[in-house]
RNA sequence: GGACCUGUGGUGCAGCUCGGAGUGCACGCCGCCCUGUCAAGGCGGAGGUCGCGGGUUCAAAUCCCGUCAGGUCCGCCA
């Protein structure tokens, strides 16, 4: 018995029951997936452990349930002629003349655990850890396991060092909000957890760890999503003396060993395109290249239209793949959808043998018709969606509709990769008119555009990068400022004052002082890697004990109030529940 | 903060438009029968505040209002 699954109670797992040979008398040990009784002289047990299901063979009557956790000793056998279960991989084999051990006892369980039919994923929460015996947490969890496996090795292989950040970490008030953590020892001060261990690892750069990394859990309480979690797990990396390539290398490497090792397939090639052309061509920042329907651009078109909806900077348009069928109440639908994301309006055009068919055509001048039935190749039975805006807004709303109307579900194959790169440094105005960062207020702008930021910062490029995969954003990264300078220009574009960067980011700009090397990150989701592989629509499928929606946890409770005593050492006061 | 969808024995559904007795289906559960089943089979049985509260009505699972829970999305996530 050499079996790494071999145990003092159990030999082997039961999918390696095949294995052995016929006539070994082994024990296996599980739950009890299944009893058919056939009278007093027959009975069979389907056993499950967390390889899959043997049958066992009872000579007589069998006093067990679902659910009971058992230790069966008994013959391999070759199963009868004409008894072979082909859908079971220990299918052609059988344990007899057995010895069952009940273990525990269990009562019948809230829901099966057979998934035959879905379950109400609040009941699944509740009973997580029966969820955790089904077939398809099982796998989950064991393919997040692998990924990081994969990853690990990868930053290993690649020479990166493995460093731990605190949990327990000063406030830093701006982007996510904070989970805050009150403090006994000090009272009325608190810690927060960390967003991500952004500043920590920068500050690892000026320590003198090159390479680093760290599969590391983020908090952030912000509202929850399917693609959103208070806690989730980053690969989170730095390293000196690089640039945005180095990264997107090192990255890339990790990415594409983790999805060798999950679906068993190494991608040909992770393709780059810049922001700027991603928001021309699909309308976001995070392009699922799944499918087409890329939009179009008709301003030149209309440059001299007369149609007072079309009378905007930009003319954009999608085509709908036989789109033209879709009835009244259904284009009504998507003129409201474009209008919530804060469109005047859509126009549609269905497109048909003889023309166009719109409320519309019969102001269209003929080029202006003629460009409109072009679009995208568009052929009789199309449906062609135009918008005109501001090129931001059109860009996006179309981006919006092209996803409502094409996008496959986020899991379903092919899996598309794409780096999307030169991010702008700002995204619009505050109140104040001051520029707003885009990412975090430590990356450096494009070099080419340096020269812009007192005059045009709007305009300027900064040296960030998102990995982006089937449309959900993976994670992203920087070149970040490492002279104090540079650095100071940022804040001030910002209408940071030196005293608020001070008590901001202080021991950062204190530790830059002191030599800190030129140096670039990257952090990436691996629980939508790893939703993506598993083939779930939400990463709370591969995520053991997930929150609800509201940030609940039906399992625990939790959060649940705590009493007067801890509330004493905290020096807090429960707020009034209103 | 907002929009939309869902809530019916333990589980998954149908019933809701168009109000008329908790009606139905599948699985599970309990009991009995059954010596080759594996989505076992046969017979019998238990199990319900139709999420909760209010309103309309002679009468509400069904219509209306509110509320709670779950989900998807917008805002938010530097």
């Amino acid at each position: 018995m050499n079996d790494v699954d071999s145990t003092s109670l159990r030999d082997l797992l039961v999918a390696r029951v095949a294995e052995r040979e016929l006539g070994s008398r082994v024990s296996v040990c599980g739950w009890v997936a299944k009893r058919r009784e056939h009278g007093e002289h027959l009975a069979f047990l389907d056993l499950r452990d967390r390889s899959g299901i043997v049958q066992a063979v009872v000579p007589g009557s069998l006093d067990v349930r679902s659910e009971y956790v058992v230790r069966v000793t008994g013959t391999i056998s070759a199963r009868p002629e004409g008894t072979v279960n082909e859908r079971l991989v220990t299918g052609r084999v059988e344990l007899t003349d057995c010895e069952v051990e009940v273990l525990s006892v269990a009562e019948a369980p809230p829901f099966q655990l057979d998934e035959r039919v879905e379950v109400d994923e609040a009941v699944r929460l509740k009973y997580r850890y029966l969820d955790l015996r089904r077939d398809s947490m099982q796998q989950n969890l064991r393919l997040r396991a692998r990924v990081n496996a994969a990853l690990r090795a990868a930053m290993d292989a690649q020479d990166f060092c493995e460093v731990e950040t605190p949990l327990l970490w000063a406030p830093t008030p701006e982007g996510a909000r904070e989970f805050v953590v009150p403090s006994r020892l000090h009272a009325g001060e608190f810690y927060v957890l960390p967003q991500s261990p952004q500043i920590a690892k920068q500050l690892l750069m000026v320590g003198g760890f090159d390479r680093y990394y760290q599969i590391a859990r983020c908090l952030r309480d912000e509202d929850l999503r399917a693609d959103r979690q208070f806690e989730f797990t980053q690969l989170d990396i730095e390293a000196s003396f690089v640039t945005q390539d180095d990264i997107m290398g090192f990255v890339s490497r990790a990415v594409l060993d983790a999805a060798e090792v999950a679906t068993g397939v190494r991608p040909e090639r992770i393709d780059t395109m810049t922001w700027a052309e991603a928001l021309d061509l699909y309308g976001t920042d995070k392009p699922d290249l799944r499918f087409g329907m890329v939009l179009q651009d008709l301003s030149a078109a209309f440059a001299a239209t007369e149609v007072k909806a079309f009378a905007a900077p930009v003319v954009k348009a999608i085509r709908v793949p036989e789109g033209a069928s879709f009835t009244r109440s259904r284009l009504d639908a998507l003129t409201d959808q474009a209008k919530a994301l804060g469109a005047k309006g859509l126009a549609w055009f269905r497109v048909g043998e003889d023309g166009l068919d719109s409320p519309l055509a019969r102001f269209l001048t003929e080029s202006e018709s003629a460009a409109i039935s072009r679009v995208d190749g568009a052929v009789a039975g199309d449906l062609v969606l135009v918008v005109a805006d501001e090129h931001a807004l059109a860009c996006r709303v179309l981006g919006a509709l092209r996803l409502a109307l094409g996008a496959p579900p986020v899991s379903e194959p092919p899996y598309r990769y794409l780096w999307v790169t030169e991010f702008p440094m700002f995204e619009g105005l505050d109140d104040d008119g001051n520029p707003i960062a885009a990412h975090h207020p430590f990356t450096m702008p494009h070099p080419d555009d340096l020269a812009l930021m007192e005059s045009d910062p709007l305009r300027v490029r900064s040296q960030a990068y998102d990995l982006v995969l089937n449309g959900w954003e993976l994670g992203s990264g920087s070149v970040r400022i490492h002279r104090a300078d540079i650095q100071a220009q940022v804040f001030r574009s910002l209408g940071i004052s030196d005293e608020e960067a001070e008590s901001r980011f202080g021991f950062l700009m204190g530790a830059f002082k002191y030599g800190a090397p030129p140096h670039a990150g990257f952090a990436f989701g691996v629980d939508r890697l790893v939703a993506i592989f598993a083939g779930a629509e939400t990463i709370r499928e591969v995520i053991a004990f997930p929150k609800t929606q509201s940030g609940a946890d039906p399992m625990t409770g939790a959060p649940k109030e705590i009493g007067a005593r801890q509330l004493r050492d905290l020096h807090l006061r429960p707020a009034v529940k209103g």
